[in-house]
DNA sequence: GATCGATCTGACCGATCGGTCAGCATCTGA
DNA sequence: TCAGATGCTGACCGATCGGTCAGATCGATC
């Protein structure tokens, strides 16, 4: 490593592998997972590509750290939409995922156009279902198909979007796409 | 190659290249662009791989004749674009953009995930200023953050969700991604 | 001062990528 | 009959990828 605290004082510098993370999450926002390439990370830390691979098994585990908080949060929000039907399963699922797009846009942004092949992996398997059954609370009405378009849409459009509302402040960004959530959904009668 | 017309019959099975598209379409739209490598383009198709580079300068070649249909409607709906202005051109851009995901969403589905990067390469670069006029007419007030977040999420979000859509008839897909586009833009005063 | 675990490095590995090239069939027109 | 264009192949290339490994460095502990 670089020199790391020019007296002898412990801790100056925020650990290696803290800074591993950070240099990751910048590299996929930029570049997506699989245009990242451990290298990059490397040079971007100032350190060797062994090392990174010193504090991680492997690039898997980097983006699974990183996604960690969010997956929670989903997981979370599945349980509530659970506990709800109808309007007002559509209601939690709405505003649950508002927040959840607000709190980690920036994570959601590290997946941008990754989803797909990502959530083919066993440690993302669970959230394909889980996103299957946000899409049924969206729609309201899953057997209608404008409904389950609706859904898709917005699903898919929040999501994707979330990498261009990095410089949008909490407070402006959540009461526009709750706006545009109770628009855009179908509503259940 | 394998056997072509077993009798002595002139082209009796369709020329390669016409089947490399066809089987490049397929495998892009299940692994992506970087995704699928120009084996799995040969194997699919049941030629070698220098037989799919003797078709095509290069991998970007496949791509862009696939998607030269949908870019050239796109380029022509921003000159219908640019030709109104308020009201009228929001309505303009919000049909036009439907009828071409419709039309093309099989296309579009190819490029899922991927816009970013492939629309750095320079025989994309336009594409990117069109979609930002796009947004901005979509947007209808794009001075209004709410308003273009509104309108990023609907590009987005019906970009991003063509892949599914592959089996909804245009008929039904239409007029549910109409009433999602009038319900979810805000209108201009 | 010897030991030991934590941290990190450079060299290396096999696999895969997009792309090139010389040459082999096959067909066509002179 | 033969020359040339067309279509295609297998072998090969350099680059890059994720990942492994033996060993160097170093601070803390006994």
């Amino acid at each position: 490593m670089l020199v790391r605290g020019v007296t002898g004082m412990a801790r100056v510098v925020p650990e290696t592998r803290d800074e591993i993370l950070a240099a990751a999450a910048r590299r996929f926002a930029v570049s997506g997972y699989r245009g990242t390439s451990l290298q990059d990370i490397a040079g971007e830390v100032g350190c060797s590509k062994a090392a990174v691979l010193y504090h991680f098994a492997n690039k898997d585990a980097i983006l699974t750290e990183l996604m960690a908080p969010a997956i929670g949060m989903l997981q979370a929000l599945d349980e509530r939409i659970a506990a709800h039907s109808g309007a007002a399963a559509q209601r939690v699922a709405g505003e649950g995922f508002v927040d959840l797009a607000v709190r980690f846009r920036r994570e959601i942004a590290l997946l941008r156009g990754e989803f797909p092949e990502l959530l083919q992996q066993p440690a993302f398997a669970h959230i394909q279902r889980i996103s299957e059954r946000l899409i049924e609370a969206l729609a309201g009405h899953p057997e209608r198909p404008a409904a389950r378009i609706a859904a898709l849409v917005v699903l898919a459009g929040i999501s994707e979007a979330c990498g261009e509302f990095a410089d949008i402040p909490d407070e402006e960004l959540r009461p526009a796409l709750l706006a545009l959530v109770r628009r855009a959904l179908e509503p259940v009668d």
